[in-house]
DNA sequence: GACTAAGTGGAACAGTCATTCCAGTAGAGT
DNA sequence: ACTCTACTGGAATGACTGTTCCACTTAGTC
């Protein structure tokens, strides 16, 4: 049984599973390196079974630190919701949540196809604020009303993760894609 | 050095390679199975080994049945692009290029990190005839012209990807996608 | 300063996959 | 029909990766 994937008794230990989530999450932003379990190790100083052995798994490795990266953007986009006119919170949020996909885009890649259970509960918020502010936007008049609040989120969320990725990062091509999405859901003259 | 990739030169082999092709083209319209050799030789009815030396590779193979999709689709922009007034071309061509996509969005999974010569090519051809097509929309006053044509069409094409790739597949996220991208690229009031 | 259990990591293991080998098969020309 | 060789495909190979093993190390406690 060992220690699988609980929190570690002793100081070292708990050291090493910062060192080993920091260096996943530092691998995440460069997407030109393998992210195996072998190259996160070396970049932590620390072997491989160490690494697995501490999370349980890459999969959950990778789960928490998706998570972390993730759950700033989700708790920003609360603060939007709540602190800002509903019409503008879209306006506000979406910018941002390109510029944290540029950043960290390997992140969205591995967000597909893997089983971690942590980042897609924090997708699922993510969505659900979205949703209400789509559909403050809308009671506000700044975005159309012939498109589902849902749809309008997924459409967001893929499109704006499809122009993050792109390689070279390009801010023309950002600016760009704001200034279409961010016009095309107004509502129509 | 048996055959590389080579046109094979006895009829068996020359039906073998149609065989192999047809089995990939096939697979890349289904995101379920896993698109391996052996998958794809399974398919055809031929021996992992056959498949992979008629084409000299699976990427060559990738290659070419890849393009075999993607040819009629630049050829139909190209005719688009030839038989249509500027500004109605991308309105025409947007939605069979989602479609497109849609239907073979394995294809577009596989474009991005391997080597394919012909299909790297040909997406070049039809990045070159949207931006053509951009252009001809911002001389009819059909499309805003504080967008660069070249950063036009790499904001549809990778929208437009991302779009496709929903799972399950959605009319309703891809009609919302066509009204907000087409309202987007107009000229703002 | 020991003692003990938690923790480590190099090595072995297991699974997947593309590619190559080679003995056997079967087209194609005569 | 016969032969020659292009071609086939099951098996072996090699590369890669995540996981497990186990002899060894070390933090935490008395």
């Amino acid at each position: 049984m060992s220690t699988s994937s609980g929190t570690p008794r002793r100081a070292d230990a708990l050291r090493n599973r910062r060192l080993a989530l920091d260096a996943a999450t530092a691998l995440l932003a460069e997407p030109g390196t393998p992210l195996t379990v072998e190259t996160i190790a070396r970049r932590a100083g620390l072997g491989a079974a160490t690494v697995v052995r501490t999370f349980g798994g890459k999969d959950a490795l990778l789960d928490a630190a998706v998570s972390g990266l993730l759950a700033p953007v989700v708790q920003r986009a609360r603060d939007l919701l709540a602190g800002t006119e509903s019409g503008r919170a879209l306006d506000l949020f979406l910018p941002e949540l390109v510029a944290f996909q540029s950043a960290h885009h390997s992140a969205g890649d591995q967000l597909g196809g893997l089983n971690m259970p942590t980042t897609t509960a924090l997708r699922g918020d993510l969505a659900r604020v979205m949703e209400e502010m789509v559909e403050g936007a809308q009671r506000n008049g700044a975005v159309r009303t012939d498109v589902d609040p849902a749809v309008a989120t997924s459409l967001i969320g893929r499109t704006a993760l499809a122009i993050a990725r792109a390689r070279p990062p390009s801010q023309q091509l950002v600016d760009a894609y704001l200034t279409v999405l961010l016009q095309g859901l107004r509502p129509p003259a």
